[in-house]
RNA sequence: UGGGGUGUAGCCAAGUGGUAAGGCAGCGGGUUUUGAUCCCGCCAUGCGGAGGUUCAAGUCCUCCCACCCCAGCCA
């Protein structure tokens, strides 16, 4: 192409989603010194996976350009917040991995500020005491094609505006009464701007301050003053707040705050066979089709969390699905493919028996034990080595014998050989079977010297199947699941989303069997039981001694086998 | 029918006038004591549609279409 070979190296830098970009203007033309971002849920619900993006790009944009980001409660609605979901928060973003710059913020700490601005709004002729009720007040705001029209308590004085608005901080009037409201223009094309309520009435306590306020601000009136006082560059939050852009920065420009961060929006998560919504999420556990927020069907962080996910597998995916002002659906398989990913380099393997059957070895001497050797993980020599008792009895899955089969089915068959992993090379003879037909038993010869050798008569095994002493392991229940919901978008157009509800989504397999090392597992770890997929400690079910060991299933390994 | 947003493969997503990155899924093959992992190959004459500008258009202009969000004293 041209004289100096100049080769087109394939870069292999991961190009900037448009925040980064905005962001690099920013501190590249200097409108920004520093980057200040903020993550700010309202406690009124657990987190879930769509947080875990906001969470990945607020902390994320900070730590990529070298600045700090804010947690901050935005608690400005008493009436569905609580400090269970404070705590839980706070866990869920320790435990993803990000540090927050400073103290944990509260949109309730700046309540008196927010007082004060709203006086000054009244004192500028700019903010009123409006006594319509919410009705009235929704026939004077218009309609989406017509244009509202003013209140008739707009064209108040200042004085008595702020005496209103004093006897609604002092409890004089009763909730819903009255609010205090911005006078900006009940004409505007965006409704937002249409004398939008800054204050309203709320006789509850509050979870942080107690008794102090009756009134309590609205988000509009609350959030980007919140992000000004805590000198927030970039507020990012979901597209559907774009509409409420213009609102803050009416706010920014019309009062004597001490920073202009400007909003940025970008596109929530969606991911199909389940719901993101804070509201469904509540209704499942409320009404119980699942056993709490932490259940390990819930997209919920805390659910991810019980069922095996890492946080190395959070933050891959919402790497993968990037940051973009689209909205589309992303598929499962990524999410899914995220988890493999992670698991597959570090969890350590283990062997596991869901379906135990008994496996006799005819030939192998009675009362003889060996110890078979086998490592932590395939290929990462620091996860050690695992001893694996042996002896005449062992334990295979169900699902890994069979009388006869098809050339395709690669495992232990009447008349033909299999590879016990880490094993012996063995071959079937025959079967017990029960009254009802099923098989109890197999009979089996070991072929000796075939621990990592192949069969000195050439007759190789074809498969390999995993096993378990029958005698040296550790029993306990293995929690199997499936999607939470069987329809793709289960909360599209006019469906009820418990319509759609997967009424087998969990299993429950009370007597598996595991290596004996299993002995020593620690809640929340999770384990590849090798050829069935991983396996995490259950955190309230990890007592050995008590006999109350759970896993749950994470997710299966992927299969590719068709036949 | 008002305002705000978005349309690139089955899904996510680069692309900033110079001839369509990457990932997921899928398909084919190789290695393998996990039907896993890993490795190799295939997978958009076309970027919502129609016109136009230009030597050159996914990128610029015009019109049209589709989808999402907004009428809480929720966030």
């Amino acid at each position: 192409m041209t004289a100096d070979t100049q080769t087109d190296a394939p870069s292999n830098e991961k190009p900037l989603n448009f925040l980064e970009q905005q962001i690099k203007d920013d501190l590249e033309t200097g409108k920004n010194q520093q980057v200040i971002t903020r993550f700010p849920p309202e406690p009124n619900g657990y987190l879930h996976i769509g947080h875990a993006k906001s969470i990945c790009l607020n902390f994320g944009l900070a730590e990529t350009f070298g600045g700090v980001c804010h947690l901050r409660f935005d608690d400005t609605n008493p009436a569905k917040e609580d400090q269970e979901y404070i705590d839980a928060i706070v866990r869920d973003v320790e435990w993803l991995g990000y540090e927050w710059g400073g103290a944990i913020r509260y949109a309730s700490s700046y309540f008196q500020q927010l007082y004060e601005w709203a006086v000054y709004l009244i004192e500028e002729g700019k903010a009123y005491v409006c006594h319509l009720s919410a009705e009235e007040t929704r026939e004077y705001r218009g309609t989406l094609t017509e244009a509202g029209k003013d209140s008739p308590y707009r064209s108040r004085s200042v004085e008595e505006n702020l005496a209103e608005f004093e006897k609604m901080r002092f409890g004089e009037y009763d909730e819903g009464a009255c609010i205090l409201r911005a006078k900006i223009d009940m004409a505007s094309p965006n409704i937002n701007m249409r004398d939008p309520a800054l204050y309203r009435i709320r006789k509850q306590s509050h979870h942080q301050t107690g008794d102090t306020w009756c009134i309590y601000p609205s988000y509009d009136f609350a959030h980007g003053q919140e992000d000004a006082i805590e000198g927030i560059t970039h507020s990012i939050c979901t597209l559907e707040f774009a509409d409420h852009r213009p609102l803050y920065n009416w706010f920014i420009e019309n009062l004597p705050v001490p920073s202009q961060p400007r909003q940025f929006e970008f596109g929530r998560l969606n991911l199909n066979y389940t719901v993101t919504s804070k509201r469904k999420l509540k209704q499942l556990v409320d009404e119980s089709y699942v056993d709490g927020w932490d259940d390990p069907r819930m997209p919920t962080i805390a659910g991810l969390r019980r069922r095996g996910v890492t946080p190395a597998a959070l933050r891959k995916f919402c790497e993968m699905i990037g940051v973009t002002k689209s909205d589309g659906i992303v598929e499962m398989a990524m999410l899914d493919h995220a988890i493999r990913d992670d698991l597959d380099k570090n969890a350590p393997r283990a062997m596991c028996v869901l379906n135990p059957i008994k496996v006799t070895l005819t030939n192998y001497p009675e009362g003889k034990t060996e110890t078979m050797i086998a490592p932590g993980h395939p290929n990462r020599d620091d996860l050690g080595e695992r001893k694996l008792p042996f002896s005449r009895e062992i334990l295979i899955d169900a699902a890994d014998f069979r009388e006869e089969a098809n050339k395709k089915y690669k495992r232990l068959v009447i008349g033909k050989r299999v590879r016990l992993r880490n094993a012996y090379i063995i071959e079937a003879d025959e079967c017990i079977k029960d009254a009802a037909g099923n098989i109890t038993e197999v009979k089996a010869r070991y072929i000796e010297g075939t621990v990592g050798n192949d069969p000195e008569d050439g007759i190789k095994a074809k498969g390999v199947i995993h096993w378990v002493d029958a005698v040296n392991h550790v029993a306990f229940e293995v929690r199997l699941y499936s999607r939470l919901f069987s329809d793709e978008a289960p909360d599209s157009g006019d469906k009820n989303f418990l319509d759609h509800i997967n009424p087998e989504s969990l299993t429950v397999l009370p007597h598996c069997v595991g290596e004996i090392g299993l002995l020593d597992a620690e809640a929340e770890q999770t384990y590849q039981f090798e050829r069935e997929g991983y396996f995490c400690c259950d955190r309230t079910c990890c007592d050995r001694k008590n006999n109350s060991l759970v896993f749950n299933q994470t997710i299966t390994l992927r299969d590719t086998f068709n036949g």
